[in-house]
RNA sequence: GUCCUCAUAGUUCAAUGGAUAGAACGAGGGUUUCCUAAACCCUAAAUCCAGGUCCGAUUCCUGGUGAGGACACCA
C-alpha cells in the first residue's frame, strides 16, 4: 500500500532516488527505505524533502529546460520575485577611523557585500550603508600618538599630508598603538583631555582631528575600490551622537531610567536582557546611546523594511538590548532591526587585537597572496596584473565567504590564502577552462533534440544545474553566501570530472557537450558575480 | 557567578530529524603524444563524554567536560 502510494507520487513528479543502496528496497523505478513505518502521508513528506536535496532523479526534458533558462537568464525573473519590492538597508559596521584594517573587517566587508547582492538578486532594493566610528577615546589616542610621533620626527602634519594613503594609515595605526600602550602607563590625563576637547570641537584639535580622519577615510576608500564594495551613505558616529543623546534624554522616565552617578541607563533586565548606560555621568552619550540616532538617521535615509547590521558575533548582547530600546522609542522599527552576527576571526592561538599590535592587516595579506598568485601566472598573460589582481581578490573573498558567517574562523598567517582546492582560483580556473573549450569549439549554440540522451558521463552535471536558483534562494534565506559557494565547487568539481574523462572538440557529442560547458560557466560566473568575485577569460 | 555561542578526519570546513557523515589542505601512491596539471584518479583518516526522545540523532532535550564571547558609565 505504502509502496504503491509513494510509487505514484514519485512518478507524478517525476521524482525518484538513486536505487544502489543495500538498506533500500526496490520496486518499479523507484526505492524507498525498507524501515520505514508511518503513515503514507508522512512518508511522502520525508521522501519529498530528502529527495529535494540529493539524488534528485527529474526527467532530462524537465532538466533540459531549467539549463536553457540559466543560459538565456530566465531563471533571474523567477527569482527576480522572491524579494520583491523590499527595501532592505544593509550596514557594514564595525570600523573606526583611526585604525587600521585587519582580516575581522574584511569579513564584514565581503560578506556584506555578498549578502546585499543575493538580496538585489532577490529582488530586493538594497541600501549599503557604512557606520563608522570616527570620535571617542581611540582617536584621542592616534591623535595624542600623532603628536608625539611628528614631534620625534620632526615633521609637521602639513609636511606628512603629502604621503601616500597607505603610509599615512599605517603612520596613523602605529600611532594608535603607541597612544594605547602609553594610555595605560603615564599619560591618561592628556589623553582624556583630548578626547574632551573633541567632543567640544576644539580649534587646535579639530584641525589634527580633521587630517587624520581624511587620511582614514581615503585609506578605507582604496578598500572598497579593490573589493568592488560602494557604499550609499557612510554614517558618522561624531554626526548622529548629539541625535543621539537628544532622543534619550527625551525618553528618561518612559524608557530610561537614572543610574548611579548621573548616568542614563536602559533597564533591559525588565525584558530578560540585562542593563546598559546610554550616557554616561560626565554626560557623554555612548556607542548605545548614539544607535537610537543612527536607526532614525538610516530611516530618513532610506524608508526600509528590514535593516540588517552586520557586525561581529560578540556584539549579540548588546544589539539584543540596543534594538529593544529602538523599538520601545519608536515603534515604526518593531521587528525591522536585525543583527546579522558573524563570527569573529582570531589568529592561531590568539584573539587580534589592534592595541596590542596582533593583527593581519589587510595590506599583508594582499601583498603576499598577490606575490604568490603572480608565481602561478603563465608568463605570455598580457596583462598578467589585472589577471593577478582578480585572483588574488577572488582568493581572498572565497575563503571568507566559503564557511557559514556565523561560525568563529581562525586565521593562520603561515598558511596563506588557499589558491588550490576548496578555493576562488579553483573556480575562475575551472571558468577560463570552459572558456577556452568555448572558444576552440565551432558550435556556438546547439538545438538539443527532443528527448535527447545525455549519457553516463553527461548526466550528473546536467542533473546539478538546476539547483543554482534553489540554493541561491537558501543562501539568500540563510544569510549565508556559503551555501552557494559550497555549490559551485560542487558544481566545478562535477565539471572538472567530466573534462577530464571526456574529450569534448571533435567528437560526435560535441553539441551537447558545448551546452553543458556553456552552462557551467554561466553559472561559474553568476554565482561569483552573487559572492563578490570576478571572472578572468584566460588564466 | 549569570547569560550567549560553539565542539565532526592531523588541520580548515560541509551535512536545516533521514539513506554508506561529504569536501579541501596535509600524508602515501598514480595520471600529461589528447580541448588549460591552479586539474583528475586511488589509499589511510572523524561525530567531546554520559543519559534521554524518536522507526531513525552530527542535528532535538538534560547533565558533564572543553573553547570563545557578553555582562553599567569603552567602542
Amino acid at each position: 500500500m505504502i509502496k504503491s502510494v509513494i510509487s505514484d507520487y514519485l512518478k507524478q513528479n517525476n521524482i525518484g532516488t538513486k536505487l544502489e543502496h543495500p538498506s533500500v528496497e526496490k520496486f518499479g523505478d523507484f526505492a524507498v527505505r525498507g524501515d520505514v513505518n508511518f503513515s503514507d502521508l508522512e512518508i511522502i513528506e520525508k521522501i519529498d524533502k530528502v529527495a529535494g536535496f540529493s539524488n534528485l532523479w527529474i526527467k532530462e526534458n524537465i532538466l533540459i529546460d531549467e539549463a536553457k533558462n540559466i543560459l538565456n537568464d530566465e531563471f533571474k525573473k523567477e527569482l527576480g520575485d522572491v524579494n520583491k519590492d523590499k527595501k532592505i538597508l544593509i550596514e557594514f559596521s564595525d570600523q573606526n577611523t583611526h585604525k587600521e584594517l585587519h582580516v575581522g573587517h574584511l569579513k564584514t566587508m565581503v560578506i556584506g557585500e555578498s549578502v546585499a547582492r543575493f538580496f538585489e538578486i532577490l529582488g530586493a532594493k538594497v541600501f549599503r550603508a557604512n557606520y563608522q566610528g570616527d570620535i571617542g577615546p581611540h582617536v584621542a589616542k592616534a591623535i595624542w600618538g600623532v603628536q608625539k610621533l611628528l614631534n620625534l620626527q620632526n615633521e609637521t602634519i602639513d609636511e606628512f599630508n603629502l604621503k601616500s594613503n597607505e603610509v599615512k594609515a599605517h603612520f596613523l595605526g602605529k600611532a594608535y598603538a603607541l597612544g594605547c600602550t602609553d594610555y595605560e602607563d603615564n599619560n591618561k590625563s592628556e589623553i582624556d583631555e583630548i578626547n574632551q576637547k573633541l567632543y567640544q570641537k576644539d580649534d587646535k584639535t579639530m584641525v589634527v582631528y580633521k587630517i587624520t580622519r581624511q587620511w582614514s577615510l581615503d585609506y578605507y576608500n582604496d578598500f572598497y575600490k579593490r573589493f568592488y564594495t560602494k557604499f550609499d551613505k557612510l554614517f558618522f558616529e561624531s554626526e548622529i551622537a548629539e541625535e543621539g543623546k537628544k532622543i534619550v534624554e527625551n525618553n528618561v522616565g518612559k524608557i530610561f531610567e537614572k543610574g548611579e552617578g548621573g548616568s542614563i541607563i536602559f533597564d533591559g533586565e525588565k525584558y530578560g536582557l540585562h542593563k546598559r548606560v546610554f550616557i554616561t555621568g560626565v554626560g557623554t552619550v555612548t556607542y548605545e546611546g548614539k544607535e537610537m540616532g543612527l536607526a532614525q538617521a538610516q530611516r530618513q535615509a532610506f524608508e526600509f523594511d528590514k535593516a540588517i547590521h552586520v557586525v561581529g558575533n560578540e556584539q549579540a548582547g548588546y544589539f539584543t538590548v540596543v534594538i529593544k530600546a529602538i523599538e520601545l522609542i519608536d515603534s515604526w522599527f518593531t521587528n525591522k532591526e536585525f543583527h546579522l552576527s558573524m563570527g569573529m576571526v582570531n589568529l592561531v592561538g590568539k584573539k587580534m587585537s589592534s592595541r596590542t599590535g596582533d593583527i593581519v592587516t589587510v595590506d599583508s595579506i594582499l601583498d603576499e597572496t598577490k606575490s604568490e598568485v603572480k608565481l602561478l601566472l603563465k608568463s605570455d598573460d598580457s596583462n598578467q596584473d589585472i589577471v593577478a589582481e582578480v585572483i588574488t581578490i577572488g582568493a581572498i573573498k572565497f575563503s571568507l565567504l566559503k564557511s557559514d558567517p556565523k561560525q568563529n574562523s581562525i586565521f593562520d598567517i603561515k598558511k596563506s590564502i588557499d589558491l588550490d582546492g576548496s578555493s576562488g582560483p579553483y573556480l575562475q580556473y575551472t571558468y577560463a577552462r570552459c572558456k577556452s573549450v568555448i572558444n576552440k569549439s565551432s558550435v556556438n549554440s546547439y538545438e538539443l533534440r527532443v528527448n535527447e540522451k545525455f549519457d553516463e558521463n553527461e548526466l550528473p552535471l546536467l542533473r546539478y544545474f538546476y539547483q543554482f536558483s534553489e540554493k541561491i534562494v537558501e543562501a539568500g534565506e540563510r544569510y549565508s553566501p556559503a551555501v552557494l559557494a559550497e555549490y559551485l565547487l560542487n558544481l566545478a568539481r562535477k565539471y572538472n570530472e567530466f573534462y577530464a574523462k571526456c574529450r569534448i572538440v571533435g567528437e560526435p557529442e560535441e553539441g551537447r557537450r558545448v551546452f553543458l560547458t556553456q552552462v557551467t560557466a554561466k553559472i561559474i560566473k553568476e554565482g561569483l558575480t552573487l559572492l563578490g568575485i570576478e571572472t578572468v577569460e584566460k588564466m
